[in-house]
RNA sequence: GGAGAGAUGGCAGAGCGGUUGAAUGCACCGGUCUUGAAAACCGGCAUACGUUAAUAGCGUAUCUAGGGUUCGAAUCCCUAUCUCUCCGCCA
């Protein structure tokens, strides 16, 4: 649980931010519209009042200051000629207690708005399909054929079991449930897996390789909008800091705070972490195995790009995710999730989704977001180039390439034998000293 | 963990209670000169919000952040964060 206290915590920019101020206010009613699309229901006759009593009082505010900025300046002059600052001095009296009253106001309704447009999503994208949850997603693609088995298939517990490669029993003594211990060759293929992927990425998708802090702090979780309406999903330490959910976030938010050269766009990073979710309101899913853990680990894709860039970086990122399950030639489709089931941060997400025989079903594998310019706004991340007056804001996208620990799993169900041993594909046998399968049968 | 020093514009670096959004240099942009380039010289060059048709004017805010003192704060005080140096500890 975080307390009141935390949540109070949470960094004020002063800034109206998050979602962008100017559209709320152009078109409140069409902006309003799309967020229930999404299942968001923003408060428009409060809104509206808020900004009716926002506008007037900042208004009055700053001509209060700019009253008492000029008679103090005069004071200045006049002390300096050796007047007498007595008259001035009664008249700017008046105003101080006024411009506090005033000022105060301000400050409780800007916090009102922050939040509100801390805890509103992003915009869905026009060729997003507007639906409820994840039943309204739409296939947009597949690949490969899952494989015909000749005999009855093992699921990756028991596969796990069968090579002595995954001790979910010591994991459990160990943390509690929803960890796991992986031994052995089963744990090489973890890791080989792993090394697999960051090293497609930087030599054939152009990323560059980072390693990154696994904790953070509110500032840069709420930066890529974890925080604040997701606390409960993260872990946090006892000084405040947050265990990374994705590498999304210590990745996306090096662009913080700055302006960057618009040459120096697109900046695609890649990273190999841990990610740690409390799995909080998903009790009874995927209790079984090491689908759905609290500790898992993904190699993950993140890029700044140009706005008009984003979409096709999409794509392009969506395509990296692909290239690598079928270097493992694991048959997979690709779905474009509805409105309704959509993260925080997306304006369109890809989920990739792997087939996995045991569950005779697809199951998601990596997931690849373009948040146009909602993360950036949260973080003030903007970038400039010569012909432009003013710095703009950039987008930014991430995806995973892939998560590891479904990755593994996927290997270790399609790549089955009839005996129990698992054959090692072929891309991945590099990484794993040329061994071809791994068996302790 | 202990002791000390610091945080100013894209960068470097002045200012240390009044007319300072902030000297100066570098970088960058435009121009003069030049066959061209360099050099030299001239000019320009922060961001956000508000108002507005306006990326025009005008107003407000911003010298790490948050409080305070004051008629007035980059300048004084308090707190937090971060950086550096030394000691301790440690992979």
């Amino acid at each position: 649980m975080v307390s009141e206290l935390q949540c109070a915590t949470f960094i004020s920019t002063g800034i109206l931010d998050m979602l962008d101020p100017q559209i709320l206010r152009a078109d409140l009613q069409q902006t309003a519209e799309k967020l229930a699309q999404r299942g968001y229901q923003l408060d428009v006759e409060a809104w509206e009042q808020l900004e009716q009593s926002r506008k007037s009082i900042q208004v009055e505010t700053e001509a209060l200051q700019n009253k008492r900025t000029t008679i103090s300046k005069s004071i200045g002059q006049a002390k300096a000629q050796g007047q007498d600052i007595q008259p001035l001095l009664d008249e700017v009296a008046q105003i101080g207690e006024q411009l506090e009253q005033s000022k105060s106001k301000l400050k409780e309704i800007l916090a009102e708005q922050e939040q509100v447009t801390l805890y509103t999503p992003n915009l869905a994208h026009d060729s997003v399909p507007v639906g409820k949850d994840e039943d309204d997603n739409v296939e947009v693609r597949t690949w490969g054929t899952p494989k015909q088995f000749e005999f009855q298939v093992k699921d990756h517990v028991e596969l796990g079991e069968v090579n002595r490669g995954l001790d979910a029993e010591s994991a459990a003594n160990l943390s509690g449930s929803r960890f796991t211990l992986l031994t052995g060759e089963v744990a090489q293929m973890h890791r080989a897996l792993a090394q697999f992927m960051l090293d497609t990425h930087i030599q054939k998708h152009g990323y560059t390789e980072y390693y990154v802090p696994y904790l953070v702090n509110a500032q840069t979780m709420q930066g890529s909008g974890q925080l604040p309406k997701f606390a409960d999903d993260a872990f946090i330490t006892e000084d405040d800091r947050y265990l990374i959910p994705t590498a999304e976030v210590p990745l996306t938010n090096l662009v913080a705070d700055s302006i960057i050269d618009a040459k120096d766009l697109p900046i695609k990073l890649t990273a190999h972490t841990p990610c740690f979710r409390r799995e909080a309101g998903s009790y009874g899913k995927d209790t079984k195995g090491m689908i759905r853990q609290h500790q898992f680990d993904k190699v993950e894709m993140v890029q700044i790009v140009h706005p008009e860039q984003s979409f096709d970086a999409l794509e392009e990122m969506t395509a990296h995710a692909e290239a690598i399950l079928q270097a493992l030639e694991l048959p997979y489709r690709a779905i474009v999730l509805c409105t309704g089931d959509m993260g925080f941060s997306a304006t369109k997400t890809y989920d990739l989704e792997v087939w996995l025989p045991a569950q005779d079903t697809y199951r998601e594998i990596s997931s690849v977001s373009n948040c146009t310019d909602f993360q950036a706004r949260r973080m003030q991340a903007r970038y400039r180039s010569a012909e432009m007056k003013k710095p703009q804001l950039v987008h930014t996208l991430n995806g995973s390439g892939l998560a590891v620990g479904r990755t593994l799993i996927a290997v270790m169900e399609n790549y089955q034998n009839a005996d129990g041993s698992i054959t090692v594909p072929q891309a991945l046998q590099p990484y794993m000293g040329g061994k071809t399968v791994i068996s302790q049968v």
